[in-house]
DNA sequence: TGGTGTGAACCGATTCACAGCA
DNA sequence: TGCTGTGAATCGGTTCACACCA
């Protein structure tokens, strides 16, 4: 159980993941580095590097016997236990991210929704209730929440993420543009869209 | 005029020129690389190396000429002219991104969106028409856009992709949460916001 | 003195090469 | 033979240290 994983090895490591669960059902019993590799885009020893930080799961000559990776991975990212999320920030985006079926497939669920809008607050959408932000700590106090989805605009995103580090939020992934600060101990992660456009025409215009 | 910029060094390039941007009427003629730097959380040896990769254009003693380098990130990042995009996908993410303000700040404009259900086919939403996907082609073959957004379910993102590909896109924002296939010259830019979760529930649990 | 530009050193992540086990 | 696990080599990006200029 070494502790030595890098920022994209985590991000390879859930794709593990998922590809082990997109083939649940196979008759296989196990899978290879080459193939897990070959899967998501990356090399065989990489697979390997990656996976030999929680344990030799591999048998030599043989592979990774699916289910055992399948368990240790799935416990890694608690796919067996339902994870509770809020949203601040009823907007376009916002109420995209209620309908998002992604999260709900890896057990992410959205419990409760805040904006300041009167006209938003006490609506229901998708079964997920919009409460004042005013109320958050309240209406967060006895929720198991520990990560918050950010979909505010720019202009109010510090204000927010203080009021969600002050309630208790350990983990936040911010929508809004807009560099933010949290204290060291919060986790953060940040997701801007324009941004990725602006990288894709860098690209497009600067090919080498 | 280097060709040597890493691939999160676009990323802090569209954050610099964006910073830029917001203090547009700021009366200093001068930035220092530490001023930038602090302002989107990087050194200010970052900053000074970044910048570099465009030729000199601080001054020793003084620092950067805000006018000339927001003329230079500007350019490299087409501020000045207006980016078509063309969406595919009008569900609930499709729907929240046509309204994204973000990217119209940025110059990127979504001039027609593309959806095989016949009752989205024709509705416009936010002056934004959407066609028949299989009208694809003939519909982007006068317009000039070289890059795509794709919002549209996993099990037909690949398809889509191709479609994309044979039309003539050139870069593709993919939101659909799969492994999708490009040829070598297309630029891919991935964005999966439920995989931003899983690495977050793992930094909460794997503390280090 | 204050700040840029840049080679050199450093460091972390990926890849290589191969020992060892089924 | 096939495939894992892993030290060693490599690669690329970041930081350091400092020459140089206003």
């Amino acid at each position: 159980m070494e502790r030595k994983l890098s920022i994209s090895g985590i991000y390879r490591l859930a794709l593990y993941s998922r590809h082990l669960y997109s083939l649940n059902k196979r008759r296989d019993e196990y899978i290879s580095s080459q193939e897990l590799g070959d899967a998501i885009g990356h090399t065989a020893t990489q697979v390997r590097k990656d996976l030999t930080c929680y344990g030799s799961i591999g048998e030599p000559g043989k592979g990774y016997k699916i289910e055992k990776l399948n368990a240790v991975l799935s416990s890694i990212f608690g796919r067996d236990k339902i994870k509770n999320v809020i949203l601040v920030g009823v907007g376009n985006l916002g109420m995209a991210l209620i309908a998002y079926k992604g999260f709900k497939l890896h057990q992410f669920r959205i419990i409760a929704a805040f904006d300041k809008d009167i006209r938003k607050i006490g609506r229901r959408i998708e079964d997920v209730l919009v409460y004042d932000i005013q109320d958050l700590k309240a209406v967060i106090d006895g929720m198991d929440a520990q990560i918050a989805i950010l979909a505010v605009p720019p202009s109010s995103a510090q204000e927010v993420i203080d009021m969600l580090v002050s309630s208790g939020i350990k983990a936040i992934l911010n929508f809004a543009p807009i560099k933010v600060n949290v204290p060291d101990n919060i986790k953060l992660q940040n997701v801007d869209m324009s941004i990725e456009l602006d990288r894709l025409y860098y690209l497009l215009k600067n090919p080498f």
